[in-house]
DNA sequence: ATGAAAGCGCTAACAA
DNA sequence: TTGTTAGCGCTTTCAT
């Protein structure tokens, strides 16, 4: 094959055909090992030609090829984000948060959706240790467990966002769900209702049996017995929320107030009761969690109990760029201060948000049947 | 420096530290040249030799390092999306069809947005196409062309998204927006509305220029006179339909029926009509465009118009995969038709869905001015 | 059918 | 301060 050679070295095109560094240094006449300094920052270059090759490589729009960087053992400068799908406002506000962090730095995100490669979740998993991220942000919401140990005995960093991990070396985001259902639930007996139920998330998701047991933890407190046919088991779908109150509804004994584990089943709640022809809230409370956009946008507004997604995403980013040590590759690796402590699990307090779902129960005592 | 050698070459513990393809040769008793030709499905490897390397594989976990395949003038398998933020349901929508398509291949997708780097969004472009995505899925408000002329210079592969070119040579997928504003407002024509308005989007994106078109269109057809006064300059978030809706309510002549060129503007409306206490439909009609979910989980449910996000993020897909020859990439490099043919820009249809929100003026000819 | 060897573009010693 | 050089893990000729 014959081919090559009347290609590539006209300088003065901007950026013709993918100028390498070696292009650059030719161009600059230094050898190539410098201009990889000069990328790189390093602090012994001399002032002017390390001018000399910046005015190079911008004219040539030089643009490292990140393969062969990361190859050689750097980084790539790549965190990933695991998720399940994209359908909910819940997961968009929590990469909202990652990308306000991102955005600061010079990370690229990557995002990976459990939907694909059904079939061997672990070989997955695997990849993505073997792929182009250094580490993972994980927000999965089923048994986030068989994804973690394989990148744990790896080594392979993670932080895992709204979930607990099932192991002590795990580092997690969580927001306080114990305690957002507790108050949910407390501020609904405070109205004076007592026939409070709940309707769950998936159970198998750690967010969903915290807000559980903080509701039967405040119902304990306030003295009022737990019945069991309360609990509607919900999946965090709209649909569940709103076949969990028709059922609920439709008990001999119904209740008058619902906290729903979420807002989406809140909301799905809320539609339950337009079509039961019950007036909410002066027929039935109904309290959400989360506070997505959405929750301010129904009629009536959701009252619901606010979870800083946004912030975890935050906080979890600003943990996963310091377990890669971010910040200190730039100078000359002098700075490398051993940031790399044993870092903390965080718990994000959550806020009830008064608005209009949720009000004193009916004064004859229980909800419309009919 | 000693060390090394002690470490790797323990086969048996499955995937320990970091399997290469030569270890996986050593292990199998052939050369690592065997091993790729196994790994990228060459023909030419005895079946016997090719069962034993795939067990080998197996065994050690081997996997691929993507920055060394890449390096050598392979493919990375990534896509990459730009986007403007993520907040609005609008572009999950999108993206979930993105991963429809996605899924189903062994790419990835980087996600990159627009609101960093903003110093300098032309570098950032240049930067994307020396990165590591080998395409580029444009989602962009505002003037994409800026961004879109230099990855046309440079002959990187991208497609547009609700968007269309500036260029002949852009390849774009978009919904009739045209068609669908003029849907929405003989629509409401038919019903028997006169004064008609508009809450326009960002004037800058072709999707909000088209839709006020169509609105003319409709308008002109009926022949009814076009009332600049009914014209409000929105920017498609929901404060700019509230306070769209709250201007054109206090006109002296308010209108009988609004269309909302996306539905969080719709809902900023609704919310307008409420505290108002005009009602939603008996005394103003609203329509919107979009059907993001939250548009039938409003009280009342939103008529509007569907515009087929999630396929439009399937069609685009498709296309960029075409764009890099995605399929022809597996075989022997046998099949390697010329399926880079000229692409062609798509339009997707729009629908009308109706719901609760609009219905004939009211009898007395106005919207109540309280 | 298989092996040997030449790089891909870059970083990081090691020399000078 | 700068240049030289040895790979990183892999794909691909070119031999065999």
């Amino acid at each position: 094959m014959a081919h090559s050679q009347a290609r590539s070295k006209q300088k003065s095109a901007p950026a013709r055909d993918k100028a390498t560094i070696v292009d650059v240094a030719e161009a600059a006449g230094v050898s190539y090992a410098t201009v990889s300094r000069v990328v790189n920052n390093k602090s012994n270059v001399a002032p002017e030609t390390r001018d000399r090759v910046l005015a190079m490589m911008q004219e040539m729009g030089y643009q490292a090829n990140l393969h062969a960087r990361r190859l050689v053992g750097g980084r790539s400068n790549v965190v990933g984000m695991l998720v399940h799908g994209f359908s909910s406002q819940y997961l968009s506000e929590i990469f909202s948060g990652v990308q306000d962090v991102l955005s600061a730095t010079d990370f690229d995100l990557m995002l990976y959706t459990t939907r694909r490669r059904t079939s061997d979740a672990l070989r997955s998993v695997d990849m993505l240790s073997g792929g182009l991220a250094e580490g993972l942000l994980i927000v999965l919401p089923h048994h986030p467990e068989r994804y973690v140990s394989s990148l744990r005995e790896r080594g392979y960093p993670y932080i895992l966002i709204d979930h607990k991990g099932a192991s002590k070396d795990d580092v997690s985001v969580v927001a306080a769900n114990w305690q957002g259902g507790y108050d949910a639930v407390q501020y609904l007996i405070q109205l004076g209702h007592r026939r409070i139920a709940i309707i769950t998330g998936n159970m198998e998701m750690d967010s969903a049996s915290d807000r559980l047991e903080g509701y039967r933890a405040a119902l304990q407190q306030a003295g009022i017995p737990h019945d069991p046919n309360l609990v509607y088991l919900g999946d965090y779908s709209e649909t569940s929320g709103l076949e969990g109150l028709l059922a609920l509804l439709s008990l001999p004994n119904p209740p008058t107030a619902v906290f729903a584990s979420n807002d989406m089943m809140a909301l799905g709640a809320l539609e339950a009761a337009r079509m039961r022809n019950i007036a909410v809230p002066s027929q039935l409370s109904i309290v959400g969690f989360d506070d997505i956009p959405m929750a301010s946008l129904s009629y009536p507004r959701l009252t619901t109990v606010r979870q800083p997604l946004a912030e975890m995403g935050r906080v979890a980013t600003r943990m996963i760029l310091r377990r890669l040590n971010w910040g200190e590759r730039k100078g000359d690796g002098e700075n490398a201060v051993a940031s790399n402590l044993m870092m903390q699990s965080v718990v994000l307090p959550t806020e009830l948000i008064v608005r209009g779902t949720a009000a004193p129960p009916p004064t004859n005592g229980s909800a419309g049947s009919r």
